[in-house]
DNA sequence: CTCGTTTTGTTCTCCCGTTCACAAACTCCT
DNA sequence: AGGAGTTTGTGAACGGGAGAACAAAACGAG
């Protein structure tokens, strides 16, 4: 292993791994609520739902933080990951389209809680901007480039109709950020050095559905198919259902 | 390659192709609503925002739907991977948690216009029993087991608190359904044979952070560290009494 | 009919991530 | 002090996915 001083921390850790980081912190973060002092590799990885093995590797990129023989104290390995992941300080953040979904956001209190401060709720529609919402005015769109310079934003949440996300986030690149949290359906194309990541709650259930479908075709015939139910009511309706094709 | 016929698709493709599929969908439907009747590997895979060698290998999981020198008929390949995901009929879901993520999701119009329908949404706060969300009554929790087995549920979304989605998880795999999208910040435990998918908004923005601290400390100082700031409502002190080490 | 052009389907290679298995290292007990 | 018992950290094998490159197939021009 390479030596490393705890300030400077390692370099190129595998993708894979930061994304499992959030969940050992919140494991490890519920560990200290019940007063555990220390705990192994099995606990903690039985409390993340991943494999042991796994997790140490996985902490074995930050560094040796535990002690063979005993495991790891709760609170150190904490701080380590909430270091290692920047969570240690607040995060400003904008939220962008705030329909029904930017409402929820605005509301999430994670978002307080794990490092993140929401510093503005921006939506185009002028019949938002009377709300208040979570506490905090909505302001017009326009505002973007303004706040962001002025409160110093990194990351942008878009939850937005599809049809407006590239234009947001074309926004939001020309206003400086460069951490983008995408909600709504629609790919973003954006320069290098700017990070997306999406969360598609269509492609979820869709992903779902196969593996659905999977299971029910080798047991049951499964589910009925029932068609021309509900009301008119929509907000960004992207795909019409699909037809057999002539 | 294997000879497929059309009404028995193929085993085993891989799950990162699955994950993708959703998003090819969507770049077909988007380009049928434009009128496009054709459509070559190249077009599709930038419109899906992927590599077109990947694309192709993709579909080709699915059968030779293509034709060389020429593309794809957009409708066609579109019903196909409709077909092989499952949602070229609806798919029944409950939605137990009416907070206000749950008001969100059931607002939420790409459900219906993707093969999804809301036959319930559920919470188990009485006080939630006499509102209706986008026309759908909130009924008690206790109905689940009813629901699912007079609708044919297969699949259930959990939007609850973190400390409520365990019991819901297994009261869900109790009733029959045998995949789940979780909401809730939370490890969930099922037994083998359930598929659970989760999406979590805070190790999203965790995830973003990370690459974020890593760009802002290779150039600038990075973003201001406020504390102290905003309301005293913190959840879990991340930085609590937790020290730099020695 | 034949040839050139276009675009798919597939093979091959490389890389990342997962898992196994074990040596190193620490604690506790005698 | 020494040995037994634990648990970490890591080297090595393994599997799956990404991308490059190419052969096969369809179309159109002449």
């Amino acid at each position: 292993m390479t030596e490393r001083t705890p300030t400077e921390a390692a370099r190129d850790i595998p993708e894979a791994t930061v994304a499992r980081l959030p969940v050992y912190l919140r494991a490890l973060t519920s560990l200290a609520e019940s007063g555990t002092p220390t705990c192994s590799s099995e606990e903690l990885a039985s409390a993340a739902g991943v494999n042991s093995a796994k997790l140490r590797k996985d902490l074995s990129y930050l560094g040796s933080y535990g002690t063979r023989g005993v495991g790891y104290d709760v609170e150190y390995l904490r701080y380590q990951i909430a270091r290692e992941i920047g969570v240690t300080h607040d995060w400003p953040v904008v939220i962008v389209g705030i329909g029904n979904l930017g409402h929820a956001l605005a509301n999430f209190s994670g978002f307080r809680s794990r490092g993140f401060r929401v510093v503005a709720l921006l939506d185009a529609d002028p019949g938002r901007h009377s709300e208040q919402v979570a506490g905090i005015d909505v302001r017009p769109f326009r505002d973007l480039a303004t706040i962001v310079a002025e409160q110093g934003v990194a990351i942008g949440v878009i939850s937005t109709p599809a049809h407006a996300a590239q234009d947001v986030a074309d926004a939001m690149v020309a206003a400086g950020i460069t951490s983008i949290l995408n909600f709504a359906p629609q790919v973003l194309s954006v320069p290098e050095g700017v990070d997306v990541r999406k969360v598609d709650l269509s492609i979820e259930l869709q992903i779902l559905a196969y593996h659905q479908q999977r299971k029910a075709s080798t047991a049951d015939p499964g589910p009925v198919a029932l068609d021309g139910v509900g009301d008119a009511e929509g907000l960004d309706d992207l795909d019409g259902r699909v037809e057999a094709p002539a």
